[in-house]
DNA sequence: CGGGATCCCCAGTGATACTG
DNA sequence: CAGTATCACTGGGGATCCCG
């Protein structure tokens, strides 16, 4: 707290900003929260919709995560008592926001895609050489 | 190769945003990638040290992440080579920066800090009611 | 259609001991 | 001091079947 850092009034420590941040990626950290989140930022969508749209993701893990980012209060469950069975689920505003902050981490990425890739190339080269150089 | 802009305004898709985060969150979504970062963005630290500042972590989960971490170039790997040996790991630029992106997540964890509680509060409530309403 | 329940597997992780 | 090696365990996640 020697620092005047962000504006937000909390003026939590390194250790406690990784506590913070370890948060919110045992939220989104799951292998598919992401992807729903981001299928249901476009609008309410249906269970189905979902289960093809996500792609990859299997019923089961479906029907999880979307019980914990529910419980997170990230989407909302909406129920149609109609004849064939209707789900919707919607991102709530904290979601959006949520999904805007994840999108400067999406910059990052692209920013140093290239200085990842060749960290890399010269990591795994330099571990593959044959000993007793 | 077919998109030369520097600037990030770039028209990804969702679906290409997802996955881009995910490539993120895969690299610092481990259990002690940020406590690590954390603990070397500080400055240069040795192994013996994040083994303390880190707390919780073991030898072997230490060495992984930090394996991991150098190699996606976040983290320098320095060996002197002294009578007692002494290696020093060191945040790289991209590393830092990575760290400033979280902080966003920080922020909007800080700032719906009690409305996700009141959501699990209210999901929690709402799924232990006695069957038979 | 939209799930819940069950079984199973294995990658990630912890604990401990050994080495240069 | 700074790791490496080995073993054992856990739970996240896939597959499958069933139900309202």
């Amino acid at each position: 707290m020697s620092q005047g850092n962000t504006d937000v009034s909390a003026h939590v420590g390194a250790e406690d900003q990784a506590c913070t941040v370890r948060q919110v990626l045992d939220r989104v950290g799951g292998k598919w929260s992401i992807g729903i989140l981001v299928a249901a930022s476009k609008g309410p969508v249906r269970f189905t919709e979902l289960e093809r749209s996500v792609e990859g993701i299997s019923r089961r893990m479906l029907t999880l995560t979307l019980r914990q980012l529910e419980r997170d209060g990230l989407l909302v469950r909406t129920v149609y008592p109609t004849v064939p069975p209707k789900v919707e689920y919607r991102a709530t505003e904290i979601a959006l926001e949520l999904y805007d902050s994840l999108v400067t981490l999406t910059t990052w990425a692209e920013r140093h895609r290239a200085t990842i890739a060749a960290a890399r190339e010269a990591y795994d080269r330099e571990h593959a050489l044959t000993p007793t150089s």
